[in-house]
DNA sequence: AGAGCAGGCGCTACAGCGTAGACTACTACA
DNA sequence: TGTAGTAGTCTACGCTGTAGCGCCTGCTCT
């Protein structure tokens, strides 16, 4: 059996080996998430496997065992490698709290546009791992709003609460942004191009009539206008907290 | 009748498929939906198979392409059903708007809360089906809530946006807390419990600080506390909207 | 120089997956 | 009675994640 496959017979596995063991230098964590991510880029966390990832590399998929316990520690890894990217101020750079925030928003806005497939797993894996799990790489965005909240005024169970209430409006702003893709642009009309014709006119008149307003998305504005009410609701809770304490500035 | 578990030689297919005609009532697709639902909720999206549900439901795996076109189409299909739970009040059901909206907010809740494997399809099927393309019963919540925000005011846009913000904080907030889930109950302090001793203390030390609020998390009050800040933006916008229209009342 | 050994490395194998397609038996109508 | 269509089942294919194994390499010790 399988005297079709030329490979085995006019290079033996010691032969490969040894080339490979000469020529390749060694495969670092960095390397294989990298590759990782440009492989979920393209294709989507779906069509992602250790075996692709393995082709990809030019290396035995079970080589990438060594670099992460399984597939999920390794898409773990992923997102620790995505979220290290995002950018949080300290106070001291930015004139203002809510500068700082609004400046992380669009960087994480930025890192999500710019990595639509690796959303899912931003907003997925978490879920499967409690909090003080998570690679340290995650937590450090989350250390760094504390720090400029505490900073800000606010006392550590507020700081908690708006930075919760902050980055779920990301994420959800996030999740809303990537679904307004438009799949047809050749059709003419809004209710084509968007697919609304399907829907039985009666029964969803608000939704059809909206084809125009949902043809013209505009997600950094979107963005900016939930910002503008995140913020304003923060600044009211540290207002009404500060009086206890001395007063640095509106 | 020990037979009849063993024997697959002296019971023909034939004779099998006599019997199950005989006796199955057909399968309805909801028995298909209803069923998946409960093997998520059991184990998770990752552990469920098409292999799996169709031993659940006694058939073959290969009828349930009958209800559904493929294993995605059928998660979009456990999708809607969730979905189609949650309860939406009309403007006149209700004294106000704002009151629609916390209604809103508290039976989404409720249904994440009541399946929380279920969110990440939730969160993520969206991502990979336009808007237009969803299942019907996905977009009534949809047309409904842009119906109630009209009914108050809003001009198109207006609802639409206000739709967006509400409904990515409802899913940032579900986010969030699904990922409160505190493992090792039996330890006694907040930094063993949370697991938050692993960390680097001088890295971390906003986060390890916040060990005692990070054990004590209340979904209910998170929530309804940013339902305050949402709809006081949201009402805002409403007050500086209507000035050019005729005004029904505050 | 030679022996021994630890560890890196690739291969094979296994159990399970989604689903295309062929096959079989039954139903409804001519 | 014949025939077309359909519903139900089984098999098979090409994937998947990853456990286990045996080989080769290079280091260490004599």
């Amino acid at each position: 059996m399988g005297e079709e496959d030329i490979a085995s017979e006019d290079r033996t596995p010691f032969e490969r080996q040894r080339r490979t063991v000469r020529r390749r230098a060694a495969l670092t964590r960095n390397d294989v998430l990298a590759t990782a991510l440009t492989l979920v880029d393209a294709d989507g966390v779906e069509a992602f496997s250790m075996r692709r990832l393995g082709k990809a590399l030019g290396r035995d998929p079970m080589r990438l065992y060594r670099h992460a316990s399984s597939k999920d520690a390794l898409l773990d890894g992923v997102v620790e490698l995505v979220m290290s990217k995002l950018a949080v101020p300290a106070l001291h750079e930015v004139v203002d709290w809510e500068a700082g925030l609004r400046y992380t928003a669009h960087s994480f806005r930025s890192i999500a546009v710019e990595h639509p497939h690796v959303v899912p797993l931003l907003v997925t894996r978490p879920l499967a791992t409690p909090l003080a799990m998570r690679p340290l790489g995650t937590l450090r965005p989350l250390e760094n709003l504390l720090e400029l909240l505490v900073g800000a005024g606010f006392d550590g169970r507020g700081a908690l609460h708006a930075y919760r209430l902050y980055f779920g409006f990301l994420f959800g702003h996030i999740l809303n942004e990537l679904q307004e893709q438009v799949h047809n642009p050749e059709e003419t009309t809004d209710l084509l191009r968007l697919g609304l014709h399907r829907l039985p006119a009666l029964e969803f008149p608000r939704l059809r009539g909206l084809a125009g307003e949902l043809a013209t998305y505009d997600g950094l504005q979107e963005l900016e206008e939930g910002l503008d009410i995140v913020l304003e609701g923060l600044r009211r809770k540290l207002a009404d907290q500060k009086p206890n304490h001395e007063v640095r500035r509106g």
